[in-house]
Order: C-alpha cells, then structure tokens, then sequence
DNA sequence: ATGTCC
C-alpha cells in the first residue's frame, strides 16, 4: 500500500501502485488526518477500488471518511460506462440512503418543549421506527408497491400524497429510471412492506433551527430564514434495499471470474456494467433508490399530517431531497462515467444543466446530516468540487465503532452530548453508537472541503428535537 | 445499514 501523501492544504494523496490503476485522493485537515491510521482499512479500501478495471480516476475519499463493506464510507468511485464495472458493495447496503429537508414559515421560538414533544409525539405515532417495522399505509405497500419502485416520489404524488413543487425539489424528480422489478428478488420483494418507515442506525427524523447563515443569497432562493423551524429526514431504502445489495453482491462475487475480474474481496464484488449481472443490478438499484424516494415522500406527507394535527399548519415545503448512497452515469471531465457514491453527496456547481430548474442559479443544495445534538449543514457545489466528481460529504463520518462506542462512552458523556435537544430516548445505552462523541466533529468535516473551495457553506442548522429509531428494551 | 446469523 502507497504511503498517504501530502500534497497541499487540506489534500493528500495515496499515489497508484501495485494493482492500482489510478490514484486515491483525500481530503482532511489536521485534525481529521490525526484521526487517521497509516494502513488504515479506509485507505486499503480506497487502493481496492482503484485496481479494479475500468476505474476513472481518481478514487476519492471525503474528510469523513471511516471503513465500510467495500468501498469506505465517504468514497467516491467512478467507472467508465463502456468498459468498466459496477460494484453492488461501492453503493452500499443502504442504497438511496439519504436526506429530505423541509422548510417551515415557523418561528422556532414560539414553540415551547411540551409543543415540541407533542409534535414528536404526533409524528412518532405515524411513522414506525427501529429495526423492522411495519408501514402503516398498507393498502399502498399491497396494490401501489409496483408504482413506488418504478416511479418512486412521482407515483406518489400522483396518488395526493404530496404537491407537484416536492417532486421540483427531489434530485431525480424523485424518480429514477430504469427501475425494473423483475430484477429484484422475491425475498427482496417481501421486504418491501417497510415503505413509510424509518429505520434504526443513523437514521432520524428531526426538528431544527435555522441558527447560521452564511449565503443569504443561496439561503433565499432555498426558502431558508434564520430561526424559522426545519424538518430533516435522514433515511433510505430499509430492509429492500439491503437485500438488493445482499443479492446482487453475491450474484457478482460468482459471476465476477467469468469476466475476468480480480477481486479484492467480497466487499468489492463487481462486473462489467454492460453485463447481464451488472445492468440487472442497477435495475434492481434503481427500484431500491425509488423506494427511497417514496419512503422519504410518505414520511413528508405523515409529518404535515402531524403539524396539522398539533400546530394546525401544513405549510412544510421541501428545500431539497438528495441521496448519499448512489450509483449514477454522469459526464465528468469529458467522460461518461459511473459515479458511485457512498457516503458522498452530489454537489452540483451553479449553472450545471442537471440542477432542478428552481436551482440552477445557485446549484441545488446538497444537505449534509449531524448526529443528534451535532448541526447539520446545508451546502451547494463549486467549480473547484469537479475535482470530486461533483461531491462532497455525506456527514460526520464515524470515529468510533459502534461497539466501542457502547462499550467507552459513559452516560454522563450521552447526557452532556445531547444537552438541551429532545430526544425519544427510551433507554440511553441503545443510543450510544449515535451520540455524538462516536462522530468525527462535523464543523471540522465540512470546514475541510470549504477551506480550498470545495463547497460553499448556505447555512447550519441546530437540533431541538429528535426522534431515533430504538429496539423494545 | 440490517427481520443486527436461516
């Protein structure tokens, strides 16, 4: 393995050797690189991916960068779209992970805690949380299921479950094509029942403040007002989605030697994009990314359900909905290319034609989620971001495992991290590899691409309530 | 991330 490099303000290199076919670039400061170990699985895992064929690169890793299955969290691989792979593991097993901000004409002020606690109340009582869980629009997940994966948020919309300016704000339009579900397995199919619900993890539903602007022009056009109250969703595609990519990396690993592929692991399992088992795959992706769309649509419409019901309001409007884990053909530097993002949020510069047409000004936000009592930032892209294949980070990025975390953070750590915020906290050590101090510091993450113009900061928002996903005990 | 190992 090459030896990570410096070579400029916040930059570094693990230059291509060996197998590698390209270079792994890095972004990180001070801070982040100490937090980093030479020889390191991230890093193996950035050099991984670059010795398979076909790779454009180079492979990127973001300041929050930690190991994945595969490529690392926080990496970015793009492949050629003739003559290059896709990788199930270099989306994730989340696939269309991702975020959904709403915008409130809510002074956050005005709301007290006990109106905050019934808000979190009415939306918990709508939307299941936790590993598994069962939606509770039963009827859609029984006959609108085909719908969902092949239209995602559209066919949603369609059906009233939201206004057409949502489906303006989605990338995608909140469908992306391509989905067949004839590619998708029975098992798979099953598991579908979980559309409208949230998940356990680093998933979370929460309520904020807009507390910083740094971009009152981007801000404005976002519809974004310092101290108004915001909705963020953070979730993707459940239990659907992690069986797609449990299949499909199993259908690649075998398949893989057939083509001729070396592999590095299972992790990384890959075939020719044009191949049967790799455009089956992103068939298969597509509809995972769908759900994902739709999931965060139905979540929209039961959190406007539960503010008419507590505050007699329903004016939530949709800033913007982005993935995180994604695999999409894009040109970039001449090319066209496969970009696979995991963990990497899709910043696009102003003035680049893929932008909603609402946004093409300013280039369309790319909202970057915190933990629990941490901020979450809004962002758009720069000219200097095509250096990333048009990316930036995708949050905090874990410094600790989950099970370090439950094993060295104590409750007077949990209790002081989560300060002043709401939180559904049912019991406290089922929320330790989330709180806080199991993150990477997110001011440092997203300073590090701001710092040499990777990004440009729209505004920060602060938690006041949370709600998280938690198992019974 | 995940019916946290069919």
């Amino acid at each position: 393995m090459p030896k990570l490099t410096k070579t400029g303000h916040n930059r570094y290199l693990l230059p291509r050797t060996g197998a590698m076919q390209v270079d792994a670039l890095l972004f990180l400061n001070d801070a982040l690189r100490s937090q980093l170990a030479e020889n390191s699985v991230e890093l193996q895992q950035l050099c991984d991916a670059a010795a398979l064929p076909g790779v454009f690169g180079p492979v990127v890793g973001m300041p929050d960068i930690h190991a994945g299955f595969g490529l690392p969290i926080g990496g970015i691989m793009a492949t050629r779209a003739h003559g290059g792979v896709v990788s199930a593991g270099a989306v994730g097993m989340d696939i269309n992970c991702g975020v959904r901000l709403l915008a409130t004409k809510i002074p956050a002020d005005i709301l007290d805690k006990p109106t905050l606690r019934a808000l979190m109340q009415a939306i918990e009582k709508r939307i299941p949380a936790g590993v598994g869980g069962k939606s509770r629009h039963h009827r859609l997940c029984r006959e609108g299921l085909e719908d969902a994966l092949t239209h995602g948020a559209r066919g949603l919309v369609s059906k009233g479950y939201g206004i057409r300016a949502d489906l303006d704000r989605c990338e995608e339009s909140g469908c992306l094509s391509g989905a067949q579900t004839a590619a998708v397995s029975a098992k798979a199919l099953q598991r579908a029942a979980q559309l409208s619900t949230l998940g356990g993890g680093n998933h979370f539903l929460e309520m904020g403040i807009v507390e910083i602007i740094e971009d009152e022009s981007a801000a404005n056009t976002f519809g974004l007002e310092k101290g108004m109250l915001t909705v963020l969703i953070h979730t993707g595609s459940r239990g659907f989605g992690h069986q797609i990519c449990t299949d499909y990396t199993e259908i690649m690993f075998k398949a893989a030697k057939n083509y001729g592929i070396h592999l590095p692991g299972k992790g990384l399992a890959a075939c020719p994009t044009d191949s049967p088992e790799g455009s089956n795959y992103l068939a298969a992706m597509a509809c995972a990314v769908n759900f994902a769309f739709a999931n965060r649509q139905l979540i929209t419409f039961d959190i406007r359900e539960a503010f008419q019901e507590v505050l007699g309001e329903t004016d939530l409007a949709v800033v913007y909905d982005v993935a995180h884990n994604i695999a999409k053909f894009e040109e970039h530097f001449g090319e066209k290319l496969l970009v696979h993002r995991k963990g990497a949020t899709r910043a696009l510069p102003p003035g680049h034609g893929e932008n909603p047409v609402c946004y093409v000004a300013t280039g369309h936000p790319a909202i970057v989620p915190g933990s629990m009592n941490s901020p979450s930032y809004v962002l758009t892209g720069t000219e200097a971001a095509k250096e990333s294949f048009c990316s930036v980070n995708h949050g905090a990025g874990r410094v600790m495992s989950r099970s370090a975390a439950k094993k060295h953070i104590s409750r007077e750590q949990f209790m002081s991290s989560v300060g002043d915020v709401l939180l559904n906290t049912r019991n406290y050590k089922q929320l330790l590899d989330e709180a806080p101090p199991a993150y990477k510091n997110i001011n440092d993450v997203v300073d590090t691409l701001a710092d040499i113009g990777l990004t440009k900061i729209t505004a920060r928002l602060q938690p006041l309530a949370v709600i998280k996903g938690q198992g019974d005990d």
